[in-house]
RNA sequence: GCGGGCGUGGCGGAAUUGGUAGACGCAGCGGAUUCAAAAUCCGCCGUCGCAAGACGUGUCGGUUCGAGUCCGACCGCCCGCACCA
């Protein structure tokens, strides 16, 4: 009987329809067995799923399916990260509200994903605009602002001037809105701000038990984090020079042993001792506004001069009443780190050194390198920064500099200034607290009241949610919220009197710092039901991409451990395994006059050396493009929903997790998809044409005949293909489905009805193995094939087989022989012989006694079951 | 500038962590089948060489019986951070 080509078309829907309707993928709080969380990162509805997203889906449906298959009781879910600024710029394009434009893309990608056959429990879905979700996080708001967890400051803020809105620290990229891509200002505005700096020390430490995470991550969030060690030293002005009201200034240094190169004193414009000094000077006003208008852009730190202006204010050194240090105000102070203030010792700092050669101030070495000449050691135009020997240093000449870290914080300690130690030790971090307020319509309110009486109240939370207007209007730009008609006006729930409404809505990182928790129990009336959280949290394998290295990956670390202190949940850590996905990648092709072309748009000729690409429309030649990620701009992309409909999602799935391994990108092309596809009608062929024989074959029984052409290449396959997903090498295990596959065309083809009952129950136990090995990667294609022949049930809901350990081990193993460290043949022999009886068998080779002509080898070595290697 | 990662055929990549370099796939070449094509199947496929063999994992050097893997120097590419005191 001629095999039909397999169909996906007609496939995988039905199998689709199947499994929802045995409910298979639908996950049980009460379900005993042991738990396995797997997510990737869910989406942004931004209109239609992206292939990108398929290939980051199919990673942890692998994972899902697999596990499933290993006993556990797997959850993975899907939701929707379905706050922020997108919907509102469409509502302002095409007068669309937010809600309608967001709940319809949903249910636009919500069938995509459907198409793609992914083990998805759809029945905890949310999307984080729901009222639902957001009602919940309102909760933990209070609870944190209740724990003093949330604070209200005015400070400088980032202010993206396109979307109007503020922008946490960590959302802007080289001096940019992460989203809009505008430089970013800075403006002095009210917000409020969750206390991440509380957690400083413990999310950093906590980093070095994340040893399922990439080191690349967890590198990043260390630096972002930055802490550092010092010494905050207060400097006493001398009194003639001082301001009103001020006597010292207090600076914070890592490098305390140089503290006798110091040769002026650097405070931000915005330090206190700078607005008391241009008080009554107007050049000092006139350079402090100058450093304001500066910005603080990448380009513009570039590019700027580091500059300073002598106040006239004097310190006096903390070792030497005698000797006293300018103070300048200089720009590249910042007030925001440390206490605004530096001492600048020139010959440690480039840029200290920079300034001091600009304004003609002293550069004395203190510090050099340990084989250096101290008569003649000398910093002109390079400055000198690593470890070395004390020099010039009075009681710490001589001394190494960390030894003279510890000697000046010792006396400093202990010497005192207006009744407090001149110096304390002082651990400093880079990590700001998490600005939360942003001036937009579509977010989670913020559950505060403002009232003239009593200040900010909490609303209660029995007066929860405070749900978003529907009857809003986006004609102006800014926030519709601060103008509707009625919102923000409301009583407060102190006094009664009139009050008003907080109108900024919350950062959308908020959004995504929990769902992963809240996906244990999406319907509870409560954040979180702890039992339950507890039970399935931290998620055991989280995947996405490398872009939320910090944003989302720390928020959620810090938003984790609020909710354990707050009695939410009793874990510290929220992701216990992470992995970051590289992109799909694609060709990019250009007209001549520059156009972008999509891949449909032109025809690509010949191959290697000399591709050509031809505008088919023009028939004019265009131009092959780097590879670059998909993009609308770049016209480089490919849907899902094109594969699906010419190859199928398995396909898809399969080929794009084939060629590249996981954590790297992978690169489109139509052949590698062809070739996918070709394998994908193989395993097909191959199963209906063995499927007469094995039809009603049992599977065979331990230790049942000798088919070692079938039976061994199937249990070496089985135990490598587990032990590669399990490291989610999905590349290998794809290579080793390959392999088996290649191994048993031979001899199943020569199977037929007719054959040994014990050959035939081989066979069978081996294609059972492939469908078993194929079914996390192609699900649909899986149970297409178990159904042909005859099994029962879906392979979706079935027990991964054990191998059997006698199985993959030969007995006879094929060593390579090498003379003098090059392979000159190789030797059959039993796998446990003994060194002995090796380095016998070898002598006797031809080729090793033609080497050795004669002579007796120098020595021989046998590495047991891997190499012999004698030498002569 | 600081920190990290990576360099393997025409291409994506593999190599049990010091033990047969190039698994598997893509592209290519040859053959079978076919009236022909598609599809499929078989074979070849690092470089030089008729062959034996020699060379070969960015370059140079080192350690070792043995190096893609370890060490040192250099070259190149990629990523992150960057006035952080």
């Amino acid at each position: 009987m001629a095999t039909e080509r397999y169909n996906p078309r007609t496939s995988e829907p039905r199998w689709q329809k199947a499994w929802e309707e045995a409910r298979l993928y639908e996950t049980s709080n009460e379900d005993g067995r042991p738990t396995y969380y797997v997510l990737e990162m869910f989406p942004y509805p931004s209109g239609r799923i992206h292939i990108g997203h398929t290939r980051n889906y199919t990673m942890g449906d692998v994972v899902a399916r697999y596990k499933r298959a290993r006993g556990f009781n797997v959850l993975h879910p899907m939701g929707w990260d379905a706050f922020g600024m997108p919907a509102e710029n469409a509502a302002m394009q095409n007068k669309v509200h937010p809600k309608e434009w967001t709940y319809q893309n949903i249910a636009t990608m919500r069938a995509q994903l459907k198409m793609m056959g992914l083990s998805l429990d759809w029945s905890r879905e949310f999307a984080t605009c729901d009222v639902d979700y957001y009602h919940r996080q309102q909760m933990l708001f209070l609870d944190f602002h209740e724990k003093g967890l949330v604070t209200r400051k005015t400070s400088k803020v980032n202010w993206d001037p396109v979307d109007q809105t503020v922008l946490a620290n960590e959302q802007v990229i080289d001096g940019r809105g992460w989203r809009s891509g505008a430089p970013v200002e800075q403006r002095e505005l009210a917000q409020w701000f969750f206390k991440i700096t509380d957690y400083s020390e413990d999310l950093l430490k906590a980093i070095d038990e994340l040893d399922e995470w990439p080191e690349k991550v967890r590198l990043m969030q260390r630096n972002w984090i930055g802490r550092s060690e010092g010494l905050s030293i207060r400097w006493a002005l001398v009194e003639d020079t001082a301001p009103e009201g001020a006597d010292e200034l207090e600076v914070y240094t890592t490098r305390p042993d140089t503290i006798f190169g110091a040769s002026f004193m650097a405070i931000s414009a915005d330090h206190p001792l700078a607005r008391k000094a241009a008080a009554d000077n107007p050049q000092i006003a006139a350079f402090i506004e100058e450093c304001r208008r500066m910005g603080t852009s990448a380009a513009a730190l570039e590019t700027a001069e580091k500059k300073g202006l002598d106040t006239g204010i004097r310190v006096r050194h903390p070792f030497d009443p005698d000797w006293t240090l300018p103070v300048y105000v200089a720009n590249f102070v910042l007030m925001e780190y440390g206490t605004g203030a530096i001492f600048g010792c020139p010959s440690g700092d480039q840029r200290d050194l920079d300034f001091a050669n600009k304004y003609g101030l002293p550069v004395i070495p203190v510090v050099m390198p340990e084989d250096a000449d101290a008569a003649t050691f000398q910093v002109t135009e390079e400055s000198y920064s690593d470890d070395g020997i004390m020099i010039n240093s009075r009681f710490l000449d001589g001394m190494t500099n960390r030894e003279a870290f510890e000697e000046v914080a010792r006396r400093l300690e202990k010497e005192a200034l207006t009744g407090r130690p001149v110096a304390e030790r002082q651990v400093n971090f880079r990590l700001r607290d998490w600005g939360i307020s942003r001036q937009r319509y579509w977010g989670c309110p913020i559950p505060m009241i403002h009232c003239d009486a009593c200040g900010v109240v909490p609303v209660p939370k029995q007066d929860l949610p405070v749900e978003l207007p529907e009857d809003i209007d986006f004609d102006k730009p800014g926030n519709p919220l601060d103008r509707h008609p009625t919102w923000r006006h409301v009583q407060c729930p102190k006094c009664g009197g009139d009050a008003r409404r907080e109108t900024d809505t919350m950062d959308t990182f908020v959004d995504s710092s929990w769902y992963f928790i809240r996906f244990a129990t999406p319907d509870a009336e409560t954040p979180t039901v702890r039992d339950i959280a507890n039970r399935w949290l931290p998620v055991d394998q989280y995947i996405g991409g490398i872009e939320h290295a910090i944003l989302h990956l720390l928020y959620s670390r810090f938003f984790t451990r609020a909710m354990r202190d707050t009695g939410h949940l009793d874990f510290d850590e929220p992701f216990k395994g992470l992995f970051t996905q590289g992109m799909v990648v694609h060709e990019t092709y250009r007209a001549q006059d520059g156009r972008w072309l999509a891949p449909s748009e032109v025809r690509v000729e010949g191959s290697d050396g000399g591709r050509n690409a031809i505008e088919i429309a023009t028939g004019n030649g265009a131009v092959i493009g780097p590879l670059e990620k998909m993009s609308k701009s770049k016209k480089n992309t490919v849907s899902p929903e094109d594969i699906t409909e010419s190859f199928g999602a398995d396909t898809a799935r399969w080929f794009m997790l084939s060629d590249s391994p996981p954590e790297r990108d992978v690169e489109w092309t139509d052949e590698g998809a062809a070739g996918a596809h070709r394998f994908v009608q193989r395993v097909w062929r191959l199963i209906c044409e063995a499927a007469p024989a094995i039809e009603a074959a049992q599977p065979r029984s331990a230790k049942e005949g000798e088919y070692a052409a079938i039976s061994k290449p199937a249990h070496k396959a089985l135990k490598a293909v587990g032990e590669d997903i399990e490291r989610l090498a999905f590349n290998r295990a794809i290579a080793r489905i390959h392999e088996l596959v290649n191994e048993l065309q031979g001899p199943l083809g020569a199977l037929d009805v007719d054959a040994a009952q014990s050959a035939r129950a081989a066979a069978r136990e081996a294609v059972e193995f492939v469908i078993q090995m194929i079914a996390p990667f192609m699900p649909h294609l899986a149970e297409e094939c178990w159904a042909r022949i005859g099994g029962e049930g879906f392979v979706a809901a079935r027990a991964w087989p054990d191998f059997d350990p006698d199985l993959v081990v030969d007995n006879e193993i094929v060593l390579p022989v090498q003379i003098n460290g090059k392979k000159r043949g190789d030797l059959t022999i039993a796998r446990d012989a003994d060194q002995a009886t090796v380095e016998k068998a070898v002598l006797g080779l031809d080729f090793v006694q033609k080497a050795l002509n004669g002579a007796a080898p120098r020595k021989i070595i046998v590495v047991p079951q891997r190499i012999v290697n004698v030498v002569a």
